[in-house]
DNA sequence: TCCTTGTTTTGATGTGCGTCGAAGCAGCAA
DNA sequence: TTGCTGCTTCGACGCACATCAAAACAAGGA
């Protein structure tokens, strides 16, 4: 993905910020502003080894296999986590640069100061 | 608005996500999901004296008056900005506290650790 | 009072997105 | 091969939302 080297950690709200980089982090923050995705990124981020696979995520909603993929895919394509195959199983880890990333970026001014 | 004192900072990376919670967090983040909202909370941010009127906002956008004052209730009713009238101009100007709490519950655990 | 300027609300429209069932694909074991 | 399980993609449905024009509201000045 090519996306984190560009989020990175200006203090956004600092200063004006651009349309293009508006876009890009409201990519982000638009994919976490969703519970059942906030929820899966806690479960994925708390989970022993810091790592899960699809089978631990379905089972803690009533939702269909289909709808939790697609929420994963979400995250995934927002740089958020990723998933790797092994075996029978895809097991999603957090990217944590992207969280920081824009963690900072929230960060206010007064704090930074 | 009441929305603060439940936000706070709990670690949430690191323990799976109550349903509620996530509904709470999820408002903010969808909240400043939206490219143009985002633009207009950097510009009040970065704006001389914290604030910023809504005509110094509109001047930004190639957007309607109605859809600025749109994108503004959201971010007011997501606890994220806050207006007062003075006269015939409405000054807004940002809650910290929402960012840093929802800021904090972004932090990975390693960045913790 | 009326008029002007600044801002929000209303109503309507098109697009985006969360959800599901069904189908498809990947890996493993008979 | 066949079958089974885990996960994703496809296609469709319904609701939520971004946007606008028009109307309404608020405050100040003539």
């Amino acid at each position: 993905m090519s996306k984190q080297e560009e989020l990175c950690c200006s203090p956004v709200l600092r200063e004006p910020m651009s349309a293009e980089r508006s876009v890009e982090l409201a990519r982000v923050f638009k994919a976490i502003g969703e519970p059942v995705r906030l929820r899966l990124l806690s479960l994925i981020a708390s989970h022993a080894g810091g790592e899960a696979c699809v089978c631990d995520l379905t089972g803690a909603f009533e939702l269909s296999g289909p709808t939790i993929s697609h929420h994963l895919k979400v995250l995934r394509e927002a740089g958020i986590i990723e998933g790797e195959r092994r075996g029978t199983w895809i097991y999603y880890r957090v990217r944590p640069e992207t969280l920081s990333a824009v963690s900072s970026v929230l960060t206010p001014a007064e704090v930074l100061a």
